[in-house]
DNA sequence: AACGGATCCAACCGCCTTCCA
DNA sequence: TTGGAAGGCGGTTGGATCCGT
């Protein structure tokens, strides 16, 4: 059998912490950092051990943990990726911002599951997982729906088939359902405007389909003050994904996104379209290549590497615009999920624990490395030369939610 | 008011993975 | 390369609370 507990060890307390206890893990922790579990209650004076130590700062102590009821968004979230991922609530709950991962675990099994399969499988939903009655597409071809495209049809399709027919080739309207629609309509109200989003589904000669997302939005000085150097701001971002299905299980994917407006604007444009990018597609599918920016004067043009580590990109996609990659669909799913599984900052976690807001040049800075984090500082001067760094990139958050926005938009 | 079943959720347990000497 | 230590994760438990009878 396995190890010996750690709390079979004489002496130790089980069971509820109580709020002295608390108390000494949170004051230790604060001052020490975490980490050293096993050595930590002799050190902290805590008759406990360093398992139960860790589980109580993760899921209790922590600054920044969400409780209370979740939101139907929330909850639309963890059925859709538990659909797609089965019980990896650690990763679930990276999509949710603040939320442990014990926590959706408890309301997984207390509230969702027992609601049966019937609502969240129905024939509707878009997340329901696949069955074997599911493949009675079209002489073996896959229908994609463009007017809600999500993670599970790309990969119920394209996981199963060895070629792809489009349905149509349309827009999809403001009511869809589909998750972009949902940030679109609700989490970037206050963001962005106007708003439109196209979904094109397009088919080869040879049969092969393209999806392709494009993001049309204007930001507006009204709704966003970008930073205290700038009076009028105003920009227009895309980002388009293309996935082609090439028989053999093999998937091309391609992506490009451009804007126009000053750096700042542009800088967070595209944040914006790579978070929506990655809810529709990119997080299991994998991102394609980089993106460009051009100044508002159009000289500048500028690539964006999205290949790091820290979006969910495959990472062995090359940074050049337009680039097409093709990829064994079970390679883009592991490494998705291995990509998930990495640690994510939180925006907040940094702007709370280390870094410091406004400081004398109006730009946002990190203390643990000031001399890469300039994200805002180039605002002063029209935007034409935004630096973009890994550090700041460290910095974008991962898991976009209202929330997640709400935060950002508060620190600028 | 008392009882018992249902529900919730913090905490524990054991296995697995990662790290490092 | 290897083995032990440490951390992470998912399944499960058990106490507290809720609620209907």
């Amino acid at each position: 059998m396995g190890r010996t507990p750690c709390c079979d060890q004489k002496g130790l307390r089980k069971g509820a912490w109580t709020a002295e206890e608390d108390q000494i893990l949170f004051s230790y922790i604060k001052q020490h950092g975490e980490g050293g579990w096993r050595h930590l209650p002799q050190k902290a004076g805590l008759s406990r051990c360093g398992k139960s130590c860790r589980l109580r700062w993760a899921n209790y102590l922590r600054p920044g943990i969400k409780r209370g009821e979740f939101s139907p968004e929330e909850e639309q979230t963890i059925i859709r990726l538990h659909a797609i991922l089965g019980n990896k609530w650690s990763i679930i709950s990276r999509h949710l911002y603040r939320r442990t991962d014990n926590e959706v675990k408890n309301y997984w099994n207390t509230r969702l599951k027992k609601r049966g399969t019937t609502e969240i499988n129905s024939k509707d939903s878009p997340v329901r997982h696949k069955t074997n009655d599911d493949d009675s597409s079209d002489n073996g071809n896959i229908i994609i729906n463009s007017t809600a495209i999500s993670e599970e049809n790309i990969i119920n399709n394209y996981s199963n088939s060895d070629n792809v027919t489009k349905e149509a080739s349309t827009s999809s309207p403001s009511s869809s359902s589909s998750t972009t629609d949902y940030v679109l309509n609700r989490g970037l109200q206050n963001l962005m405007k106007p708003i439109s989003i196209t979904t094109t589904t397009t088919t080869n000669s040879k049969g092969l389909a393209t999806i392709s997302t494009s993001l049309d939005t204007e930001i507006s000085s009204n709704s966003l003050q970008m930073n205290k150097g700038i009076s009028t701001d105003t920009a227009s971002s895309s980002v388009s994904t293309s996935i082609k299905a090439c028989g053999d299980d093999h998937l091309n994917v391609s992506r490009t996104t451009s804007s126009t407006a000053s750096a700042s604007s542009r800088a967070l444009l595209n944040k914006i379209a790579s978070k929506l990018n990655q809810i529709n597609l990119g997080t299991i599918i994998g991102m394609g290549s980089g993106c460009s920016g051009g100044a508002r004067d159009g000289v500048e043009h500028r690539t964006m590497d999205y290949s790091s580590p820290n979006f969910c990109c495959t990472p062995s996609i090359d940074d050049n615009i337009n680039s097409i990659t093709s990829y064994n669909v079970e390679d883009l799913l592991e490494e998705a999920e291995c990509q998930q599984s990495m640690e994510m900052l939180h925006f907040d976690d940094h702007i709370s624990s280390n870094a410091t807001l406004e400081a004398e040049d109006n730009s946002l800075v990190d203390d643990t490395n000031t001399s890469n984090f300039n994200y805002f500082d180039d605002a002063k001067d029209g935007g034409q030369s935004a630096n973009i760094s890994l550090d700041e990139q460290l910095l974008l958050p991962n898991h976009f939610s209202m929330d997640c926005l709400e935060d950002v938009l508060r620190y600028m």
